[in-house]
RNA sequence: GGGCGCGUAGCUCAGCGGUAGAGCUCUCGCCUUACAAGCGAGCGGUCGCAGGUUCGAACCCUGUCGCGCCCA
């Protein structure tokens, strides 16, 4: 919305009005901070639908480009009606059957966001920062305790100085207590197996809060919250009230001030009053990001609701957990070893899904709360609208019973202001987009649904959150199977990345190489790997594409047009075997969620029946050894290019669709995407000839192909046209295969030119080529002489 | 520090117990009436390293180095 018109939300602002123009639309650029025009929440809002209309229209054009199989008719997004809806209605049963709670609790909160963030949102970065070595008086006068913390902003904030129970070094310190330095509060000494002992002096002080380990020592030891960051990032403006007159003096310096600022005060405090041992030391650490965010994140006490994901144990959801775990392995994870990133997060949890943000623009959290007769609001007196009412919005809408004029007032409500978390309703994908609860049938029809295609990155957000989710109302796993991909890398192998600028768009990629190219490029990736995007590979694939073309056309134009005519000659029953065979383990490729595998044996085939097959029977195709020789080869040309179109339609579906529309279509067979994925059983009959008495070998191909390979090679060493003819040539094949072999010799006469071909067994113990076949004896015509 | 994945021809990758493969690149040829945006032929690798198991290891085991990702 910054870059694209130029503007930003500030809620404080009254509406514009309809006729407000955004100074920018369309590509604005980076819009600095400074020149953007603030406007009201709901003008921003109006905008944000607007841009997603055109990012729709955008979208599909596309997706349509690329030749993806969408219906069309059932989008939705996530700020619709229906979308709305649904995250609000499944919102409403989970706090009926305990899955969702609110809580006043610390929590990671974004400064620069204002909002609270939840442990998947997390990253965690090197952060610079310096060791302090601060004294702390033992308060029985006996000396002083040396701690080393990266935060002594957070001194007047700490609660308790925290050691290993097992090191030697405290054992005589755990019961007793200290006073802080400079704020003079006194502190206990206590002992929690979360310390680490080799890590600064080994104890350290708890601060409400610090980081993540305070917040369980806080919870694990019972300690008091003594807070000092409020939700700005700056330190609260009131004196605390646990400080002693001495301290509340020196803590006044600090109030208002940020982090970095009152760091630098609190070291100079504690330089003054000689409890800074040292120097800092600087180092780095690693402090947690919100992923979108710039600023480390604090750790603040506020009202939250959270949905129950196995993180923590409740009554009722003692086996949450674990329940989730077997839902895990429940989940055909493609590749399988995806599934440990699923149960390293689950099994890693440390606390319930914080659903609910401080953001302006979100699915509203459909809540209201009673306002007592003094004028307090009751968090846990909650009032819930009706489902039959959803989506409501709590800012404009009033619960049952109530009127507008109760808002705010003794006796009556105030509206929840929160927002969900975007995940709480992409979590809901499954459910949005087959009608739950307000189409049933279709719902029946599709759900739990075969297969969720996703990146790995978001096994922890997506992936687990919907499995949450399905769990919690269904009882059941949302699909199946989960498809897990890759990233795309750029061509130097980066992780592309908007700050990096190394974006490539799709669009442009389209027109430069074909929605066919891009898409053989796209599945040379496997599940689960990395692809490096490749140029040379889109080129490859529009390579493939028009040959699909080109053979389609002249097989078309020898009249092989009916795949259903009778195959009778051995080398056209070889190619339907191998053809069979090929099918086969395309089938079970793609059945294993390895498309890479299935295109990789249909393209080798096909090649192979270019280059060999369709150069071997041309000449007999056009009748050079009669009708009845023709027809068998015409028929299984087009016999091979029907199967062989519906085996590559998945990849090239543009160049497979052209090549049909040329003529199955009008046979009546509507589109190649519609026709059945061909089977290996009716081929394989065709191959084995019920009249002509037994199998084919389905190696004759490959065997005669080496023959001809063996001619080629002559006149490629020779350097002269491979229209050249040859006198004589001898091709030595395994002794069962000669009788096959010379029922395909005037084929692999006329494709190489041989005037008088012999066909031999190969000697036993001989000297044996690939597949057994040499090439012996090529005697080249002559030259003609230079005219 | 822990977990997972990956290290095979110049490049991108397949193979995962039985004589090293494909495509691209490169070299040398060929206007062959579907395709020169094509066709043919060829060069190219002690399968990261070191041990071990086995009649036999790129493949299994152990260790080690390097790269990537996730989590501390």
């Amino acid at each position: 919305m910054q870059n694209y018109y130029g503007v930003r939300c500030d809620p404080s602002l009254p509406y514009e009005g309809e006729g407000f123009t955004p100074p920018h639309s369309g590509d604005a650029g980076s819009v600095k901070a400074a020149d953007q025009v603030p406007v009201s929440r709901r003008t921003f809002v109006a905008l944000c639908e607007q841009l997603t209309a055109e990012d729709e229209k955008e979208f599909e054009a596309l997706w349509r480009r690329l030749g993806l199989s969408v219906d069309w008719s059932l989008t939705y997004s996530t700020i619709g009606g229906p979308a709305r809806a649904a995250s609000q209605r499944m919102f409403l049963r989970d706090l009926t059957r305990g899955a969702a709670y609110q809580a006043q609790a610390p929590g990671l909160w974004d400064v620069t966001f204002q909002t609270a963030v939840a442990q998947a949102e997390l990253e965690a970065r090197d952060y610079p920062g310096a060791y302090h070595e601060v004294a702390f008086t033992r308060a029985d006068g006996e000396g002083e305790v040396v701690i080393e913390t990266t935060r002594p902003e957070l001194l007047p904030a700490c609660v308790a100085l925290v050691a290993h129970p097992d090191d030697e070094r405290y054992q005589g310190l755990f019961g007793t207590t200290v006073v802080s330095p400079v704020f003079g509060v006194e502190l206990p000494v206590l002992a929690h197996p979360a310390a680490e002992p080799d890590k600064g002096a080994g104890i350290a002080m708890c601060c409400t809060f610090g980081d993540l380990t305070d917040v369980t020592w806080w919870r694990d030891l019972d300690l008091p919250t003594r807070p000092v960051v409020a939700r700005d990032g700056r330190l609260v403006r009131e004196v605390p009230s646990w400080l002693p007159s001495a301290g509340a003096a020196a803590y006044e310096a600090l109030a208002g001030k940020t982090t970095h600022s009152a760091r630098v005060a609190v070291v100079d405090a504690l330089r003054e009053s000689g409890a800074l041992k040292a120097d800092p030391k600087p180092t780095q650490r690693k402090a947690n990001f919100f992923e979108k965010g710039d600023k480390p994140l604090e750790i603040v006490t506020s009202r939250q609701w959270y949905l129950r994901n196995g993180g923590r144990s409740a009554a009722g959801f003692e086996d949450l957990r674990e329940q989730l775990l077997a839902r895990g392995r429940e989940l055909g994870f493609h590749p399988d070893f995806m599934r440990v990133r699923y149960e390293n997060w689950v099994g890693g949890l440390t606390g319930d899904w914080l659903v609910s943000r401080q953001r302006f623009f979100g699915v509203p959290i459909p809540l209201w709360y009673r306002v007592s007769a003094s004028g307090e609001v009751s968090y846990d007196d909650v009032l819930v609208p009706s489902e039959e009412s959803l989506p409501v919005d709590p800012s404009t809408d009033v619960p049952p019973g109530f009127t507008e004029s109760q808002r705010g007032e003794p006796g009556g409500f105030v509206g929840e202001t929160d927002v969900f978390d975007t995940w709480a309703t992409s979590s809901l994908t499954p459910q949005i987009a087959a009608g739950w609860e307000h189409d049933p049938e279709l719902f029946a029809a599709v759900f739990p649904y075969d297969l969720r295609p996703q990146g790995q990155d978001i096994i922890r957000t997506w992936l687990f959150s919907t499995v949450v989710r399905a769990h919690h109302e269904h009882g059941s796993l949302p699909w199946s199977d989960a498809a897990i991909s890759g990233w795309i890398l750029d061509p130097d192998r980066k992780k592309m990345s908007k700050s990096k600028g190394n974006v490539v768009t799709p669009l442009g990629l389209l027109e430069e190489h074909g929605a066919d190219g891009v898409r053989y490029w796209a599945a040379s990736a496997r599940l689960g790997t990395d692809a490096a995007f490749e140029v040379g590979q889109m080129k490859i694939g529009r390579r493939l594409a028009l040959k699909v073309l080109n053979v389609a056309k002249f097989a078309l134009s020898m009249g092989a047009t009916d795949p259903t005519a009778p195959v009778t000659e051995a080398l056209d029953r070889a190619v339907l075997g191998g053809l069979a065979s090929v099918v086969e383990t395309a089938t079970a490729a793609l059945e294993r969620y390895e498309h890479t595998a299935a295109l990789q044996a249909v393209e080798a085939f096909f090649w192979t029946f270019c280059d060999d097959y369709v150069e071997l029977v041309k000449e007999r195709a056009y009748g050079a050894q009669g009708e009845e020789a023709a027809a068998s080869a015409r028929a299984a040309l087009a016999r091979s290019l029907d199967v062989m179109l519906r085996l590559l339609a998945p990849f090239l579906p543009f160049a497979t669709e052209e090549v049909w529309s040329w003529w199955r279509a009008q046979d009546g067979e509507g589109s190649v995407h519609t026709a059945s994925w061909p089977a290996a059983g009716p081929l394989r009959e065709a191959a084995a000839g019920a009249s002509a008495g037994g199998a084919t070998d389905p190696s004759l191909l490959a065997v005669v192909g080496r023959g001809l390979a063996g001619v080629r090679k002559a006149k490629s060493e020779a350097k002269v046209s491979m229209r050249t003819e040859v006198v004589t040539a001898t091709v030595a094949v395994p002794a069962g295969l000669v009788t096959a072999v010379e029922a395909a010799a005037a084929d692999l006469a006329a494709a190489g030119k041989v005037r008088d071909l012999r066909v031999v067994a190969a000697a036993e113990g001989g000297p044996a080529g690939a597949d057994g076949v040499t090439v012996t004896d090529v005697e080249l015509v002559p030259p003609a002489p230079a005219p």
